[in-house]
DNA sequence: ATTTTTATGGAGTGATCAGTCAATCTAAAA
DNA sequence: TTTTAGATTGACTGATCACTCCATAAAAAT
């Protein structure tokens, strides 16, 4: 691992347990083995470590995501993967679960470009319009779709994470909540 | 509004805006018409205040949701009232709701009482234990089914925000989610 | 009326932090 | 071999911040 993957990971870890605020840049460098200067070589200012490291998580997640989609499956089938693996990928990369969700409510959301928030919202965009096409959801505003569907994968993983469960138990879980969810958002 | 209360508002406007850490407490006394010294008379550190400002925060939900609550009505009745409730409440304080999550995602989280989070949860828990009771419920964990409650209020309120409607179309989508809600977790 | 407690102010302080900089190292290009 | 460009270091700095402290005023208690 280079040096600038270091820093992202110790930052990643710090950030979950300490918040933006408590851990300060040196701290960073240190955890990363790395002197002071040379996170500032790779990142201009804190804020832009912040930022790289949510376009990075992200970008991880995504790249997961459509590991997992086969084009020949139908569409129920294809959300359903997606959503395991959503849930999967959460609770094997619990930091980077929880730092996307820290970094959503923090001020430093806005500071994503639009190019990079198309990038990361494309796949979902995607099914979603084409769940639109094929006429199988309720005739609701697509937006609060996504939206809800959003919402029910981290209230999902939220439970997953605090109710340590066996594999077949957090299976059943998942197999649950998705019928509930597509039940809920089908005709 | 005495000086206590001015400088909570105070301090929840600047850290929805600027987050915890992009808000020094010397602009929190400035904002709020207070003096430096004022500020650490109420509140001890600055984490004190946060916690407090939380605590306030739900309680004023908490208080909202109870008052529009009629013991009389039946548990579906109740239920979305609650719902509805949590929903209006949370357009009507924006502000205050995106604190909640902020805080949430925060590590100020642990700092929260038991005792405190027991008070915040009483009202939920009880209405949760009697829908237990009378059967209505999917046989779920009932953790589960909470968690899946909240996240779906979450989710519908960040989609309540964001696109704005007029107040019929608002009062629809509340309608309509919570019909989704009902079907989700109901026998 | 006197004492005690609480509220308020604001200058001051030590610590901390984000970011700089000049020096050194590395390795590949010329 | 020499040059050049990037990588790495860590001491340093100016600014900022949380919090203190003491003076004063207002209110409450005696």
């Amino acid at each position: 691992m280079d040096k600038e993957q270091e820093i992202l990971a110790a930052a990643l870890r710090l950030f979950v347990e300490f918040g933006f605020h408590g851990t300060p840049t040196s701290k960073i460098a240190k955890e990363a083995g790395v002197a002071n200067g040379t996170l500032f070589h790779y990142f201009k200012t804190k804020e832009d470590l912040i930022v790289a490291l949510y376009n990075r998580t992200k970008e991880s997640l995504n790249s997961y995501l459509a590991a997992q989609l086969n084009e020949q499956d139908p569409l129920e089938e294809r959300m359903k993967r997606v959503y395991f693996a959503s849930l999967e990928w959460g609770l094997e990369n619990k930091p980077q679960f929880h730092f996307i969700q820290q970094f959503h409510f923090s001020p430093h959301l806005a500071k994503v470009s639009d190019e990079d928030k198309e990038k990361q919202t494309r796949l979902h965009a995607g099914l979603m319009r084409q769940a639109s096409l094929d006429g199988v959801l309720k005739s609701l505003r697509p937006a609060l779709i996504g939206t809800i569907l959003g919402s029910h994968v981290y209230g999902t993983h939220q439970y997953l994470v605090n109710a340590d469960l066996s594999a077949e138990q957090r299976k059943e879980v998942m197999e649950e909540t998705f019928v509930m969810l597509w039940g809920m958002i089908t005709k």
